[in-house]
DNA sequence: GGGGTCATGTAATAGGTTACATGATTCT
DNA sequence: AGAATCATGTAACCTATTACATGACCCC
């Protein structure tokens, strides 16, 4: 029973553990999340920024620190974290980290409809989800090599884990994959027999029965 | 880049894969939705459901099959799937099937925050989430085993693939809970020198500098 | 007669993202 | 001179969820 947050959004997670490091101004931050990759790694949009920022500071989780000006620059206002602030991140890391949430990657709702395709061009797509995995993966290798020299692993973490569960599902798929090809996985026969009489009746419905309003 | 359907939300796709059994009329969708268990299985808000009915007709996915009344009773409008939905929906499934797309599991987004605790207690946490995912687990296991005589195995394909991913998840988990508990993990000095400085400019500062308007 | 379930729908709200608007500075 | 980047913010919008509103029927 995740506990509802006065801010709820990631991006806020993010910020708050910017800000614990250094005060800084939020476009500041902006450019510290881009670098590191916060980006597409989380579900972070930059361009809610401003707003969150805001929603922060309402709540009481960050201050401004200092409001500066170079020439005629719009002022940009440096935000620190407050007691609270910390309070909160800390508490919101030991919600994510320590209770596990059902989640509901996108892939599970595909396949609890994968009946309405036939086995075969599921084999084809599980094929191509396959590949594309693979080669995420092998990018992803990459780039955590390069971290790795400069990054201690405590930052690393993430990117272990991600890698660790596309190979789960890799293999996963890869065991599946290998049923449906050879033939073994059970059911064959009658899921073809549903598949084409759930067809017949509905391309074949308006030229028998017509519409009726 | 997942295509911008005319009806996103995936309660759509649960209408649409049932609807294409069998014509319904909203309620019954609902309570067979219920009785899938699809409620927790996918992110579905089952309060939802007329107004993503209203949305799959408005665009052309169901269409109305027949309206009938029993009594004073309020009339139940019987919806079957239409050409265009059961296209939708194939399309839909090919892409969720055929396509990964990077997801982002609240887990991660600790793991990425995860230096704000020191080893310790990142431990802890771990120790607890391991307990909570075995749990899970062995609950889902039963359910499955359960399902299993009286449901053919392509309808139980994403209660398998959450099963794997569970399991891959609980022994990544124990891999890093292994190297945090016996010390080998790298950097466990810098990581608690770090935090300590950390949280002692973070809860002194107020203290030290005072507050500035 | 009262509570649960059958059955429908609308309206308000919350939450987040996108688009827009502005303007200075710095690099090419 | 023009483009990219620095820097900020607001307003509109879209989407989804929740709460509300209604009323009949059925079982105890």
């Amino acid at each position: 029973m995740a506990k509802r947050r006065k801010v709820g959004n990631l991006l806020g997670l993010a910020v708050l553990s910017t800000v614990i490091v250094a005060p800084m101004h939020p476009y500041e931050i902006a450019a510290t999340l881009r670098e590191r990759g916060k980006e597409d790694d989380m579900a972070i949009k930059i361009g809610s920024l401003y707003t969150v920022v805001r929603n922060l500071q309402k709540a009481g989780f960050i201050e401004v620190a200092d409001t500066s000006r170079a020439g005629a620059r719009p002022e940009r206002t440096v935000y620190r974290i407050t007691r609270a602030g910390v309070a909160e991140l800390v508490d919101w890391v030991r919600e994510l980290i320590g209770e596990p949430q059902p989640e509901h990657p996108r892939f599970k709702a595909g396949l609890s409809v994968a009946a309405v395709l036939g086995p075969e061009e599921l084999a084809a797509l599980l094929r191509h989800r396959l590949t594309a995995l693979e080669e995420g993966s092998v990018a992803r290798r990459r780039a955590a090599e390069g971290y790795a020299g400069q990054v201690p692993r405590l930052f690393l973490l993430e990117g272990e884990f991600e890698l660790a569960m596309r190979e789960a599902e890799a293999s996963w798929v890869r065991a599946l994959l290998g049923e449906l090809e050879s033939g073994v996985f059970p059911g064959l026969e009658m899921w073809r027999a549903n598949l084409a009489e759930l067809s017949a009746r509905n391309t074949a419905r308006h030229e028998q029965e017509g519409e009726r309003s």
